[in-house]
This record gives C-alpha cells, sequence and structure tokens, in this order.
DNA sequence: GCACCCATGTAACCAGTTACATGATTTG
DNA sequence: CAAATCATGTAACTGGTTACATGGGTGC
C-alpha cells in the first residue's frame, strides 16, 4: 500500500485513541507540526480515503445537536501503520529563506544580514518557547513523543545559537568580506 | 513586486554573473538545494517570468549549434532583490519523516526505531560528507555562501550526533517505555 | 446576545516534482 | 559510435494551503 507520509499522521494518532478530524488536526498543531504540518484540507479528505480503504474506521458520535464522527484505527489500519514504521524513511526537506536570504546577502551591506540572523534566531527562540510550554504535557505521557520534543528544543537552541553567533561574527567583521 | 522565494534564488545566481538555465538548475543542485530546491520545472519559466516583469535580461549566447540564453540581471531585478533582502524571512519548513516515524514508534519494538534513527544518521552523514566535497571551492569564493556551506554542515553532525545519542539511549534502555 | 470554540467539508489555488520530448556537443 | 553532458522546455500530476460555507454548543 502507498500512502503518504501525511495518511501515517492520520493512522498513527488515531491508533492511541479514536479521534475525530478536528481533533487530529488540533494534536498536529501541538506535536508533528514542527516537522510534519498538515491542514484540513488534507486531513478530512485523507480520513474519507483511509475509510474507504478499511484502515480507519468512523463512527458517528455526536455531542449534543453536534455532528460528530470519531475514527479509530482497524487491524488492518495497525498491520499498514507498523509496515510503514519499519521502512526506513525517504524524505527530508527544508525550506528555510532566512538561510536564502543570507546565502546571497553579499548583494546588501553586512548589517542587513544581522537583520536577517536576528529574525531568524527570534522565530527559533519563539519555537523553543513553545515546545517548552507543551513539555510537562509530553513528559507525563513520555516515550517517543517526549524523545522527539526534546530533540526539537534543542534542535531550536542549535540554530538559535548559530544565528548569534553569525551575528557576532559579521559584526566584528571577522568574516571575509570576498564577494561570491 | 510578490515574486517567490525561488524567484530570487533565480535573481540571486545570475546576479553574480550571468547564467543560463541550466547552469543556475546545476548550482543549486550543489549550493542552495539544502534549503532551498528548485527544479528544471520552476526555473525556466520563472526566467521567463522574470524577464518578461524586466527583473532579468536573457541574451542569445549559442555554442556551437547548440541553442543557449544566458540571462543578467536589470538594474531593477537588483532593486527588487535588495528590497526582498531587507525584509524578514518568512518561511521556515521542515518535513522530516524519520521524525514522524521516531514519532510514532511506540507502535513497534524498539529495535525499530534504532533503525530509523540509524537511516536517518547515515542520510545526515552523507550530507555532511558533500558539503565538506564542496567545502574547498566555497572557500576560495568565501563570504556568505561559506558561511551558510559551514552552517550546514555543523546542522547535519549536530542532527547525526543526535541520532546516535537516541540511538544509545534506546539501546540501554535509558528511555521510559509509556506509551503515547 | 456575542464571541469563541467545536465540527465538517470543499473549491480554488499555488508550488513543486517527474517524466518526457528534443536535439547539439563532447569525451572516451 | 556510444554515452555523457549541455541545453530548453512542457504537460501531467501531487501535495498542500487558504479561504470560505455551514451550523451547533458553551461561557461571559
Amino acid at each position: 500500500m502507498e500512502l503518504s507520509p501525511t495518511a501515517y499522521v492520520v493512522l498513527g494518532l488515531v491508533r492511541v485513541n479514536p479521534r475525530s478530524g478536528y481533533e487530529i488536526k488540533s494534536i498536529v498543531d501541538e506535536t508533528t507540526r514542527f516537522f510534519w504540518a498538515a491542514s484540513y484540507g488534507q486531513i478530512y479528505p485523507e480520513l474519507r480515503k483511509l475509510s474507504e480503504a478499511g484502515l480507519v474506521e468512523g463512527v458517528d458520535q455526536p455531542t449534543g445537536g453536534r455532528r460528530r464522527t470519531v475514527y479509530s484505527i482497524t487491524e488492518a489500519g495497525l498491520a499498514e501503520l507498523r509496515s510503514w514504521l519499519e521502512r526506513p524513511p525517504e524524505t527530508f526537506e527544508m525550506r528555510d529563506e532566512g538561510l536564502l536570504k543570507l546565502f546571497f546577502a553579499g548583494a546588501l551591506p553586512p548589517e542587513a544580514s544581522v537583520a536577517t540572523l536576528q529574525a531568524m534566531r527570534a522565530h527559533h527562540d519563539q519555537g523553543v518557547a513553545e515546545l517548552r510550554r507543551i513539555e510537562p504535557m509530553a513528559e507525563s505521557a513520555g516515550g517517543f513523543p517526549l524523545m522527539v520534543l526534546r530533540g526539537g528544543i534543542e534542535f531550536g537552541e542549535f540554530f538559535a545559537d548559530w544565528c548569534e553567533r553569525m551575528e557576532h561574527q559579521i559584526a566584528t567583521g571577522t568574516a571575509e568580506e570576498a564577494e561570491a
């Protein structure tokens, strides 16, 4: 079976316990979004596809008069999830507009690149702060999600630190001003 | 003017000296692709659009009977590039299927997650090796591209090291086996 | 009563990749 | 002469975001 990683996000989340599309989205926004984001425009169609393929099962569970479908993983879905976990990961992608600006920073005096680095640093600092905010929740759950979250904190700190070092390097004029 | 970051990759590369679409693609593959990739399917249409907007200028420069158009940046293009460099970066995205697998690794015995981490580490080791291979070229050019390249090496080493540490943590059973 | 959250869904759009077609030139 | 490389381009597709539409429930 050839599913997209996003499908496995859904599969992996409904495995732990049954959830609605709305819940999946809000969990994604607090957890996997740092390394794998997903929007409603993906999640709802994905749930339908997975349901048609028999990998998840939806049950109507309205809260009052508010309709709501809760999905749980099937045996086939669990098997599929496990088989994916056993295959080596394929995609690793990064799109960092900040690094791009830095790469081309030779077209402008160095002050501009310092501003770019400061913005990049602020972004990563903010990411770290957000992860620290949800860390207590992850701690009580433990396991791999906690490991990944702590990895995210380390990564953010590393990146922010790199930005700071580069800011200094530029400020002290250590960088050779060769033009590329 | 609202251009995509990919447009600025093209603009930034033809600024240094005039290049053909083919050359742009091969430079991207050796430099920016680690944080901003681009395919022919983007580069050629982008060159046409930039040319129509008057930000680059194409000149026919065939090599023998082989047609070839070399683009250089215009005054307007340079102004546009600089104005982009002065605006703060917006997009930072990461899609890491390995971290996703690790996040859901609770569905399988820990050996499987060690294999995932090893694959991730191998990927980053390979990236570092590739950057080291082109480092001498970047060194002779110096400036910001070298800074970014060295940042890439540091990043790859950091990530590979994290993978290794997590492999050990799992192997020695340090990770709490709480299920999330 | 209003704002906000829960909840589902889709249509239009955008960015980007893959695969292909075409053809000249260089190098072993 | 074959294979690799230089060179340009596009059509089909995929993955994903944004914005919108709709409507019930909860708390101030």
